[in-house]
DNA sequence: AGCAACGATTTAGACGATTCAATTCACCCC
DNA sequence: GGGGTGAATTGAATCGTCTAAATCGTTGCT
């Protein structure tokens, strides 16, 4: 009833078990018909490995801990598909873990990943300064930092220029004859959307008459971007910003639904841009405008950065990879069509 | 260097072994002295503990595996979600695994999981006679179905029926007046699709002058959608179907930018009703009618049913837990709004 | 004082796969 | 026929944790 061990492989095949162990792992040492009456044993047991076994032999684990801000934002399934996909090439594999944005959630999954001593782990912190995660690296586990640059030499870090996808955002808006803009995004503690932050701001500066003004939301999901955006609706039309620029695309359909319900025009009214071009992103209501970033590519890197950590061991240095953001514009910031 | 073992805490507490796993497992029966002694030799070597030994140990492990067609897709998310809510609070872990509606790909992640010892499976599978999932089954993992019916007894399942779904979509759209109906959805060999398909055909049926087509996508997803959508509005207006019944929201969201791409309004021109109303589908830019399904209820009790197998052992009867869908009807299908 | 009972701790195997040094065996050559 | 060679296989130790049984002290009770 109970899965057959080796041991088991073994004795019904009349050889001992490292035999087995050597089919298993280097077939072509074994001479074929004892390799062949192995492997009918094999089949006839229903014999299947015991990976913890391996494992606690190995010492090391084949599975990757990925760590994101929010399952279900499409940027973060498409992240994770990247990173699968070279996983599954290196026979290793991806555990995903959703920390909601939330400090707690992600000190667990982290607790659970180190507990099952994880080949590594690639992770979009919420804070990357956080002291667990510096605690988990410097025990040995290698991580990676995804859509976020390190800013010290722990770790690598893959990322994409967010200073540069703000600045994008806030030309694009201001060329467009924008001089009320808010930026919706949050919490502003993260990393990513104070970069954001930090791009418009840069562009709107320059531009002395431009007021920029901020709305901070706890998590970047639809139904806050709704909020904010009943909130910039019942503002009167002569102080209510013509313009704003979401951190991520589902604060900006959260508040492109707002606009709809309350009767207020995209982009006459209140012209919009996301972050990340999502898929629904082209697919809204009013097809969305957004920076884009190379989702998969991103998982893709880091999983490779972390490989080539794990494989150079003591001689590895840690490398910062930066992407370069792209802005699709479409018709919610473009009074030019539609 | 490498992360200390229970054998080197229990050197530095002046204990042995045993003791230290006593802290850990049973606490109270440590002397307070003997346990703070320990509690503090554990924090001062940053010991963790391994999980894979205990895993060996146990025989079992503490994870469980989560396979579902698209994790892209929000109800897949929502649905994971369910289920890992139960399992923190159970204190074990869920892996999700995306099968991407492709059988080497599932059977792939069965491998991995067996191997993993998982203390058991959650999955939609593609085919639920698959030889494979029976044989995991067979060879002692607890399996449940999810969004899936089990057509014979060999394991639990949690679903939704799909036939009721579709003769709720059918009904609806029925009485509303259209006779000519597009079915949207595939591959039709998936048991979902199919029940939805024959509900609404239960109904067209039922009234005479109703043509029903079929158009079968190899994956649901919202690119077949706009690929169909695109079919539909070049066929000439008096043959073109006035509605169409989406197997998912992700097909109905294609299929509704098609519409808009094309210049076709929605309801007037074509009436849509998407199934699983994802969060994105009352946000869509005709707000989408959809068939719901308790996502993660679904998720949750499906957790619910697994635990409770591998803790009745033997004396587990397996149960089929069936849950009622819901018609929200929004614009894309209604004339009377909008 | 002696024995029982109890609490605290230790000891000694598992669990299953891997690995490497040691062994066996067949064969070849001088 | 003895010694050497090399391929094939074996056997035992090991990874880190858990647990049941054994041990060691105390204390309590008569």
């Amino acid at each position: 009833m109970a899965t057959p061990s080796i041991k088991e492989v073994a004795h019904r095949a009349g050889v001992s078990v490292g035999t087995v162990s050597n089919v298993l792992n280097r077939p072509s040492i074994v001479a074929p018909a004892t390799r062949k009456r192995v492997q009918d044993s094999i089949k006839a047991l229903g014999f299947v490995r015991n990976e913890a076994a391996r494992h606690l032999r190995a010492g090391r684990s084949r599975t990757v801990g990925l760590v994101v801000l929010d399952v279900a934002n499409p940027f973060f399934t498409d992240l994770a598909e990247g990173a699968e996909e070279l996983a599954y090439e290196n026979d290793t594999v991806v555990m995903v873990c959703n920390s909601k944005t939330d400090p707690v959630r992600e000190g667990h999954h982290l607790d659970q990943l180190e507990q099952q001593r994880v080949y590594g782990v690639l992770i979009t912190p919420f804070d990357s300064a956080d002291p667990q995660l510096r605690a988990l690296v410097a025990r040995g586990t290698p991580v990676v930092l995804v859509d976020r640059a390190a800013d010290h030499g722990g770790m690598c870090s893959v990322s994409v220029d967010d200073k540069l996808g703000g600045r994008l955002a806030g030309t694009h808006l201001i060329e467009s004859g924008h001089r009320r803009i808010a930026f919706i995004g949050g919490p502003l503690s993260m990393q990513q959307v104070a970069d954001r932050l930090a791009g418009i701001t840069t562009v709107a500066d320059d531009a002395a008459d431009v007021d920029l003004q901020i709305f901070e939301v706890e998590v970047m999901g639809v139904q806050h971007g709704r909020a904010i955006g009943e909130q910039l609706a019942a503002l009167p039309p002569a102080s209510r910003p013509t313009a704003a620029f979401c951190a991520n695309d589902l604060l900006a359909l959260g508040l492109l639904q707002a606009m709809a319900a309350t009767q207020l025009r995209v982009p006459e009214d209140m012209a919009i841009i996301g972050y990340d071009d999502i898929g629904f992103a082209a697919a809204a209501a009013v097809p969305l405008s957004s920076v884009r970033q190379p989702a998969a590519l991103l998982g893709r890197t880091a999983m490779e950065l972390l490989q080539e950590e794990v494989e150079a061991g003591e001689r590895h240095a840690h490398r910062q990879v930066i992407f370069q953001p792209e802005l699709m514009v479409r018709q919610s910031s473009d009074l030019t069509r539609g």
